[in-house]
RNA sequence: GGCUAUGUAGCUCAGAUGGUUAGAGCGCGGCAUUCAUAAUGCUGAGGUCGGUGGUUCAAUUCCACUCAUAGCCA
């Protein structure tokens, strides 16, 4: 490419400063770093920001609940972050906080043009307050019955078990979470940004190619149902930055959240004399990109682009959003040991294998991303130990022991090497539109190309015969050049690796670069070893272990009162075969059963374990069940008893089950 | 409940503006090979493209509904 340096500033999300960074949050960081790095490799001046969102109710919660600051607390939360970034060879230009003296200049900044832009507007809102802790409840931190459905325990804005929305006051018997008081309504004045000012401009703007197309519909619905004014206030207690002119109130974390990414920035223009303006200013002609996940479209895509405007600074040049990391295919999860942190991956695998799988499965689409832990030993290993090292460590040693090192004069076979630099093209094209497993298939088809190139003139054969020695070192040569160029093409991915090559070449290691001739190269030593099955399962393991220490979870329940064996007696329990288990449609949590319980006619039972059990798993297991309850109506039909279990709920289901032998119908006594 | 995505071989994913035998890698089988961390090369077997219904001469590709998965609902 002949094109001039392009200026870049790249952001990834804020990490939130009460919690350690997860194999979750790696895929937007190593998405972000693989391609910042792709764009420092082809010459451009890129910078690559990011911070940690160290403001609101949470980080303060928890730092009450320590018995710390909250500065304390998000400065441990720092260190431990970016000692996470450094070790996944993640390189940030500036890591910085938003709880900075840059952050609340630019926040206080945009605010004020906000007010002055006639673009705040004040309202009277009603909303939950401890009396206790003497604090208005984030919807997060109040408990209550569902208001359409009457299940128990849901969270303020949104009951998991008919999955409806509402507002907070809409709880029935509603609950702090923080004391356990019930709450009482309170008012108070908040500021709000009223969005639909901002409307033409954000049409103009989304609509622009700077949002990818499922994006750019899932903001239509937005549009669609009008822009809501956007509440910027938050009351005391509050951990935050105070609004000027509005003592003892704060903003809400999420306006000076994305204004961090500015902060940062400024912090590294500040030390390294960099020109701010160049990047932010309103006519800058330098590109910004913020790589996001799926769920903070909303922010992004509409308040930052408004508070940018409001405060006369240009606009991002395109917001890149990602989806979810799924382990297995599911939600990651701390009693499957899939919730896996950072730190327990590094403790057992290297961060180059997660690097490279990562890369290999993600797109430029908001599709969710699934670590397959059998997938990913078996990738990793044959991609990278297998073929691509393969074609270094099956040439180099002929090299070393037969040409004291020193590599041929001239290329064996140009038109080849000529072919793998071209390549380079389509996959530096791969690489910019983020489809890095389009990259990573090309690289792997030439990896192929090399294994096949070697395996065609067999230098093993040639070692044997003297006449053919100058040919046995064209061909080893040949495929050490072949190598070079391909970790030219894997270094956004595999940066640690390249300082390894780079030290047994002897040379750099570039983009498409021009072939070592008569060179002389260190040593080899291996430079990967593959992954066994064992460190994967004691990395699983280990994160079972570190969610089973904070044990301060929901503690048993106390035994309740005692019963009569009469009171006992009365309830029929029954040995039950499950003959058919099926979704029921237009349920989110039942299963429907069909029991054989020893009767002329089996029995029809809705049970509430579908997130813990997938039908195909429970045909022909045997269980318990009461069968002397009365039957139930239910939307779905008649419910004729109940099947037990134990648990807390959702995936933590655990379905009791007789020992062999027993046979249905059978009494529990 | 509304909205946005996703659902293609055992696994992970490509792909087709509707049209002859739907692709790749991994895994698996066979053969060859031994330079390489048992690596490599050749070759083979695997799919009614989530389900139902509709439009069409023709659908996995369009439409409707439905099921599953993820996210959002300020």
């Amino acid at each position: 490419m002949t094109n001039l340096p392009r200026k870049i500033l790249v952001t990834s999300a804020l990490p939130y400063a009460n919690g350690s960074i997860h194999i979750g949050h790696l895929v937007e960081y190593i998405q972000t770093d693989i391609w910042v790095r792709f764009q420092k490799l082809r010459g451009h001046q890129c910078y690559y920001v990011c911070a940690d969102d160290a403001h609101g109710t949470p980080i303060m919660l928890r730092a009450q609940k320590e018995g710390i600051t909250p500065e304390e607390l998000i400065a441990r939360f720092n260190i431990e972050h970016q000692a996470d970034f450094v070790d996944f060879a993640i390189q940030f230009d500036n890591y910085y906080s938003t709880h900075s003296p840059e952050n609340q200049h630019f926040s206080n900044l945009i605010y004020k043009s906000l007010k002055e832009g006639g673009h705040i507007e004040r309202h009277t809102i009603c909303q939950f307050y401890d009396p206790v802790k003497e604090m208005f409840l984030p919807d997060r931190f109040i408990r209550g019955e569902c208001p359409h459905c009457g299940a128990k325990e849901q969270y303020g804005d949104h009951c998991e078990n008919c999955l409806k929305t509402y507002e907070p006051t809409d709880l029935k018997n509603p609950v702090s979470a923080i004391s356990g008081e019930t709450p009482i309504e309170k008012d108070s004045e908040h500021l709000f940004v009223n969005l639909s000012n901002f409307e033409a401009m954000l049409r103009e703007w989304t609509g622009s190619g700077a949002l990818q197309p499922e994006v750019l519909h899932k903001i239509g619905e937005w549009f669609e149902t009008g822009l809501k004014a956007w509440d910027i206030f938050r009351d005391p207690p509050y951990f935050g930055f105070e609004i000027p002119d509005e003592p003892g109130k704060y903003f809400y974390v999420w306006l000076d959240a994305p204004i961090g990414y500015m902060a940062s920035f400024k912090n590294l223009c500040d030390r390294k004399n960099v020109d701010f303006d160049e990047f932010w200013g309103k006519d800058s002609q330098a590109e910004v990109y913020h790589f996001i996940g799926k769920d903070i479209q909303y922010f992004h895509c509409l308040f930052w682009p408004s508070m940018l405007t409001a405060g006369g600074f240009r606009k991002p040049t395109a917001v890149f959003v990602h989806g979810f990391l799924t382990v297995d295919g599911e939600k990651m999860s701390k009693s499957r040991g899939t919730f896996i942190n950072a730190r327990t991956y590094l403790n057992h695998i290297k961060p180059e294998y997660l690097r490279y799988y990562f890369a290999a499965k993600l797109g430029n689409g908001v599709d969710d991303v699934d670590l397959n832990l059998d997938d990913f030993l078996q990738r990793v290993n044959t991609d990278l130990v297998n073929k691509f090292v393969n074609i270094a460590s099956r040439c180099v040693k002929f090299i070393t022991s037969h040409f004291e090192g020193k590599m041929a004069s001239e290329l064996a076979d140009t038109a080849l090497y000529q072919q793998f630099i071209e390549e380079g093209d389509k996959i530096a094209e791969a690489y910019e539109s983020r489809d890095y497993n389009k990259a990573m298939r090309y690289i792997m088809a030439l990896a192929d190309r090399a294994n096949q190139y070697i395996d065609t003139h067999k230098p093993w054969t040639m070692v044997k015969q003297a006449e053919n020695k100058a040919e046995l070192q064209a061909v080893c040569s040949q495929g050490l050049n072949l190598f070079r160029v391909l970790m030219g093409y894997l270094a956004p991915v595999l940066p640690l690796m390249v300082n390894q090559v780079e030290a047994f070449l002897a040379a750099k290691v570039f983009w498409q670069p021009e072939p070592l001739l008569a060179h002389t190269i260190n040593p080899y030593k291996p430079l990967i070893t593959r992954i066994q099955k064992k460190q994967i399962d004691a990395m699983i393991e280990a994160s079972k272990e570190s969610l089973a220490t904070p044990s301060k979870k929901t503690p048993p329940s106390s035994v309740t009162e005692t019963i009569s064996y009469e009171d006992f007696a009365k309830v029929d329990l029954r040995i039950a075969r499950i003959i058919k288990a099926e979704h029921v449609e237009g349920a989110q949590k039942l299963l429907r059963l069909t029991l054989d319980v020893g009767e002329e006619k089996p029995r029809n039972i809705f049970a509430g374990i579908k997130d813990a059990y997938a039908p195909e798993q429970l045909t022909d297991k045997l269980t318990i069940m009461v069968a002397n309850l009365i039957p139930r109506k239910m939307r779905f039909g008649l419910s004729e008893g109940m099947v037990l279990a134990a648990g807390p709920g959702k995936k933590d289901i655990f379905l009791l089950g007789p020992d062999e032998g027993a046979k249905p119908g059978m009494r529990v006594k």
